[in-house]
DNA sequence: TCTTTTGAACTGACTGGTCAGTGCAAAAAC
DNA sequence: GTTTTTGCACTGACCAGTCAGTTCAAAAGA
């Protein structure tokens, strides 16, 4: 069991499953289809998991695991290098924007799902998300433990608020200007950040 | 036709249908439990919308035309009163929070849709969409011609990380912490748009 | 070396249930 | 008397999940 046969066909049930959910939503999407785009047999895609649920969960846990480590790694790789702990951030939004780049439609399909309620998934999805946004946050709370960052701001806030800005912005890059590099991207984002578009001044 | 009664009904069919949309998703939402929900026949339904699908769209056009028109109203009383371009931006993303903190469930339902394709009603979604951005990236413009912003911004993708700052933040607000003020979140995000926490040196 | 057996992996027709949408006569509201 | 709503039976398409049967590579046996 676990050959490497069954895991080849496992990640293109992923492959196929991510396309399709992202672009219709998970109750719209069959399994027939699924099946045909993975270019497997139905009965394939119940071999391998016990449901059309669980096989979306694991598609979930997949990809956010993926984000997660790559935003991890990031903000080691700046420190370990003597970076800041505000620099760390930074590095963590263009990572944010590469995962978005590579997976823009498991990004897609993660956002339509994350705020919903009475889903079958969403306990799932809470822990994932839960583990993803402590990695921004605890960055957040180096940077105010090191003096960098002053100790009035909300982190959970602030990291939600950063996650929705690459968020949105890459999906609206990748929609609207695909032409744009990741660096002009990431210029107009950390533009943003440093106030040059609200003005310092101000109670 | 379209008397008082019926637009009346027509309302809380957008109520029922909206809640459960956000909850659940538009195609594991069904007709009868709309219909029920409204406290009305499912004959009903169809007796005031051609189908499903034109309910919904008619659904998003109605509350699209409200957050347009919300923004549009905030950015003009600030201008109105003499204030700068870059105070009417600060005012339209507090008209933004308002806006998801008064339809939660719409804001919800919203996003899930806003980047699938090969849905139906994906035309009228952009055209929405880019009406509703319009807005601020017109103000924006504003404020460069004005000289209260660098010309190096980028005008779509500000607007585009601005949308997502707010909303994504707004979500985690009344998701997790709903005890809190507008006026506590909206001076979070504001922070964030000094560069209080970015920092400002950089090349 | 050649043959047989084994079992994991896969197949696809089939089933039971669900749901969008219809039709319509009668009642209620205006 | 016209518009709107009700109640409810009905249809036809669609779809998640099942299961008896097939494939085939590799291990066991000769």
């Amino acid at each position: 069991m676990n050959s490497a046969r069954r895991q080849a066909t496992r990640q293109r049930l992923f492959q196929a499953a991510v396309t399709l959910i992202a672009e219709q939503g998970f109750s719209a999407t069959t399994v027939d289809e699924i099946a045909e785009r993975a270019g497997v047999a139905k009965g394939t895609v119940y071999y391998n998991f016990a449901s059309k649920n669980e096989l979306f969960e694991e598609l979930l846990r997949h990809g956010v695991g993926l984000l997660t480590a790559s935003l991890r790694e990031a903000g080691a790789d700046v420190t370990a290098r003597g970076g800041s702990h505000v620099d760390a951030i930074d590095a963590m939004v263009r990572a944010g924007l590469a995962f978005i780049a590579e997976y823009p439609s498991f990004t897609q399909l993660y956002v339509a799902e994350l705020w919903r309620t009475n889903r079958a998934w969403q306990d799932t999805l809470m822990v994932l998300r839960k583990e993803a946004v402590a990695v921004v946050e605890q960055t957040l709370r180096d940077a105010v433990a090191a003096g960098e960052l002053s100790e009035e701001i909300d982190v959970p806030l602030t990291a939600a608020a950063l996650f929705g800005m690459v968020l949105v912005a890459a999906l609206d890059w990748l929609s609207f200007q695909p032409e744009r590099s990741i660096d002009d991207v990431h210029a107009a984002l950390s533009r943003l950040l440093q106030g040059r578009v609200a003005g310092h001044a101000r109670a």
